[in-house]
RNA sequence: GCGGUCGUAGCUCAGCUGGAUAGAGUACCAGACUACGAAUCUGGUGGUCGCAGGUUCGACUCCUGCCGACCGCGCCA
């Protein structure tokens, strides 16, 4: 909405100066105060050329344009900023129209038109088997959030969800499973709790093998049998899959999050051999101590792609994907929303394709994510068995949201299902609320807050709206007749209009974080708003009971809508 | 050694493509519920933005160097 009033005012702004209208539209800009106006143009650039001081550039541009443009109600020049201040009233009905497109289903709250583009993003994409971490939450959540930012931006978007289901450990899991001696023996209970089973099943496994070599030997063995197509084998990993799906599905229902497509990375078995000659064929695979690699210019170590041992490699299954995304599944854009170590292998795999000759390497993008450490002890490790799992971290906040209801609002109905989405908001939240590439040390004070600055705190915001909302009886028009000057209308509306600008600063730069901290603010304005101006007061007149009412509707909708977007409901009560 | 990322208030962190007096939360102090929901709001204390240069009308933001923390570096994924 904001971009509509800069279209508007560059184009005016440039028909009465020299600069080009785009050159104006980046110079704009939102200032932080509402005593600032709604835009603020810098004239510092102008100074050399026109060899006078901003601030008498300034006035001269006040002068030239006071109450020559539309909808501006006051220009003012402070130093060498020239502020504009537009018609409260027009402000508010264009906040009010866009949201009630997006209420009427015609354009979702700050949308863009479609493209004809496609984003194929790759998240979550855990190790069959192995029980999610709290890491996982940031891989899964992130990736969310910007495959719905995507989508806001008009992308067409392919949500891969790629699982780690291949490797040795299948096969020494395989092993374990159905001839190790001593895990026949001690009865995993696979028919109760299949997925408990099959990692404590692989805890064991691990740890026997360290003791004794020889089982990681026959473990491997066993995946040979796998990859050669042994069907007694293949039919347990499959079965190891299943149960894995099953719990993920658990989990993802509980997170709110959803994939296109369910992709393994035994999905390229068949096709790394002839990734391989592609790569030959281009002249770019050169033997190098009994492997085959790609040699990367610049401070980069060679990609390998082919193990003195004939076997490929990660980064050969992950070219292979690359090229499969883009030439099968017609992706323009492919991100890989994967942890921050990941960093050379992706600038390799990414340099590689480039070598390749494919011009839309420059269009992948490594997500990265910084990892969750211990304050004392540093890394998480699944092996070491010092791991946070994310089912933990979200039944503990489950439990404090029940808690908290109970203590505050014991009469609510539907308390589980409320408890559930304010738990599960608050780790959410927590998570996408900060730069994505810093690294987190595990807190539990910090991750169970639900005061200030949280997940809790927006949607208790937008509670309060909609109580306000079910109070008032009557129809509210979309259309307000006066203009609400208030510091705190001001401000809330002005917060309000900055969202289509946030989301797509948030997808430009694949940040999430940008849209949270932006709902926070709105929530701010909006707490501000409420303590000082009555809405459902019987004194006030109609027509501003009206228009606050139509200000906490569009409140309303867009922390919702924005909600959503980061992939978090939004309680009716709670 | 080489490469990457980070360093902002006691603590945890925001700060969008460089812009107006560097902002929140938390903690601490002082206020506001017979009230549209106090999971809230209003004040106050608290900062040489790691250090030193450079570019610029203007630098927390860009460049260089140094210090500190973390991650990665040929046959694991």
């Amino acid at each position: 909405m904001i971009d509509i009033l800069k279209a508007q005012l560059s184009s005016e702004l440039a028909s009465g100066t020299q600069l080009p209208k785009e050159q104006i539209y980046q110079l704009l800009e939102n200032p932080k105060s509402i005593e600032h106006g709604h835009l603020a143009f810098p004239v510092f650039m102008l100074a050399k050329e026109l060899k006078k001081a901003p601030p008498l550039i300034a006035q001269e541009l006040k002068a030239k344009f006071d109450g020559k443009i539309s909808h501006v109600e006051q220009i003012t020049s402070v130093g060498g900023y020239l502020n504009f201040t537009f018609d409260l009233k027009y402000l508010q009905n264009l906040l009010s129209h866009a949201v009630a497109d997006s209420t009427s289903g015609k354009v979702r709250l700050g949308y863009q038109k479609p493209k004809n583009e496609r984003v194929v993003i790759d998240y979550s994409s855990p190790n069959v088997a192995k029980p999610m971490s709290i890491g996982h939450l940031r891989a899964t959540m992130i990736g969310q959030a910007v495959r719905n930012l995507a989508d806001s931006q008009g992308y067409q978007v392919t949500g891969l969800n790629y699982l780690g289901d291949w490797g040795v450990q299948f096969g020494k899991l395989a092993y374990a499973y159905s001839e190790w001696p001593a895990g026949k023996n001690k009865n995993y209970d696979f028919t109760q709790k299949p997925f408990e089973a099959l990692y404590q099943l692989y805890v064991d496994f691990h740890k026997a093998a360290e003791e004794n070599p020889e089982l990681d030997a026959k473990g491997s063995l066993t995946f040979k049998r796998l990859e050669e197509g042994d069907k007694e084998i293949e039919k347990i990993w499959k079965m190891f899959l299943d149960i894995s799906l099953n719990e993920y599905k658990r989990i993802y229902g509980l997170l709110n999050v959803n994939f296109d497509l369910i992709q393994g990375e035994s999905f390229y078995n068949d096709k790394l051999e002839s990734t391989v000659e592609l790569i030959n064929k281009k002249g770019l695979l050169a033997e190098s101590d009994g492997a085959q690699v790609v040699f990367l210019d610049d401070d980069m170590p060679p990609c390998i792609i082919k193990k003195s041992d004939g076997a490929s490699l990660y980064a050969t299954r992950d070219i292979a994907s690359a090229i499969h995304r883009h030439d099968g599944m017609k992706g323009d854009h492919l991100l890989y929303v994967v942890g921050v170590d990941q960093n050379l292998h992706f600038r390799q795999v990414f340099k590689v394709l480039e070598k390749m000759g494919y011009d839309w390497a420059k269009r992948c993008h490594h997500v990265a994510f910084g990892m969750y450490r211990f304050k004392d002890i540093g890394k998480m490790s699944t092996r070491k068995g010092n791991v946070i799992f994310m089912d933990d971290v979200l039944n503990k906040s489950i439990e404090l949201a029940e808690k908290i209801i109970e203590e505050k609002n014991p009469d609510l109905s539907d308390k589980k299902l409320i408890a559930q989405q304010v738990g599960v908001g608050a780790i959410v939240f927590n998570d996408l609320s900060s730069d994505r590439i810093k690294n987190v040390d595990f807190d539990w004070d910090r991750v169970l807050d639900f005061e200030g600055d949280s997940g809790p705190y927006v949607q208790y915001c937008a509670v309060r709206c909609k109580s306000i909302l079910r109070k008032f009886e009557g129809e509210i028009p979309v259309e307000t007749e006066i203009p609400l000057a208030s510091s705190e209308e001001k401000t809330l509306v002005k917060q309000l209009l900055l969202y289509p600008e946030i989301l797509s600063i948030s997808y430009k730069n694949f940040k999430p974080s940008f849209l949270a901290q932006y709902l926070l603010e709105v929530c701010k304005a909006f707490g501000s708003f409420y303590t000082h101006n009555k809405i459902l007061d019987d004194n006030l007149d109609e027509k501003t009971k009206l228009a606050r009412l139509r200000l906490v509707q569009c409140t309303e909708t867009l922390l919702t809508e924005g909600l959503k977007t980061l992939g978090i409901q939004s309680p009716q009560k709670m």
